[in-house]
DNA sequence: TGCAATACCTTTAATCGCTACAGACTCAGG
DNA sequence: CCTGAGTCTGTAGCGATTAAAGGTATTGCA
């Protein structure tokens, strides 16, 4: 049985976001000891990591409360767990485009500036000014 | 002078982002009417303005506050402006190559779903195990 | 067995950048 | 003067934690 900072310790999950997860009914209420204090097993374990590998990947909490319900039924087709893994990919996909337009942008705004004072630097006319961007970022 | 639902439209920022902006001294209090409602002018707009130009390019409400005040002091060598936007292209690069790792990690978990139930679903699977992972995402 | 150090408990508030109400007031056009 | 749109202040909520305050449990060592 694991304690709570045990199984904070096995799972590189902060303690405080153990019980975060326990209070919005991410993780099972476990087992207490006899001066109240949290009791874990090796589901618990197990459950905990699958959590903190789905955040890692940038799943949401409402995802992986899907993705644990759809895991919970193992006769159930997988066809809805593969579906919203590509549509996490997908969004994944979109933000690292919009990423890189920005990024782009800020670079050709950076290579405005020659140097010298405030009042004539390219970066600043830049900011005050969207029709100097090549690209609709938004 | 515009009264705010103008200056909204003019600058595409909603009035309640408008106050807000205010209230956490990014815009200075304007002028008020007879009737205690707020009157912009131009100065007001190209601020605004630039303020949401640097928010669409991803720069956080601090780091407005800085360029803000580089800019308001014309003299002062724009080294410090340049240093701001360089560090936060950096930050976004850095987000870019985050998210590309994580994707390519989505890909495939994805690919590893030869479909079926869940029991034997590869995406559950790879999510409840790390070490199927290639790279150290975090 | 006693004591100290560490870990744990609950509850509440903070973070960031807005957004969304509620309930009252003002303004412009007809 | 009336109506409807716009505006006012203040407060609370979002997502996903993190931190702090103030009290209790457990553990290790003498």
């Amino acid at each position: 049985m694991y304690a709570i900072g045990a199984l904070s310790r096995a799972t590189d999950c902060k303690v405080e976001t153990i019980r975060y997860y326990e209070k919005i009914g991410l993780m099972p209420e476990p087992a207490r000891s006899d001066g109240n204090q949290r009791r874990y097993g090796e589901r618990h374990r197990e459950r905990l990591y699958f959590i903190r590998h789905c955040r890692d990947l940038g799943f949401s909490i409402e995802a992986i409360r899907e993705l644990l319900a759809l895991s919970d039924d193992q006769q159930r087709d997988c066809a809805a767990v593969d579906a919203l893994a590509r549509r996490h990919r997908d969004a994944v996909d979109d933000r690292i485009r919009a990423l890189t337009a920005l990024r782009d942008e800020l670079d050709r705004m950076i290579h405005r500036c020659a140097g010298g004072d405030v009042a004539h630097c390219g970066v600043i006319e830049a900011l005050g000014d969207h029709r100097l961007c090549r690209h609709a970022h938004r």
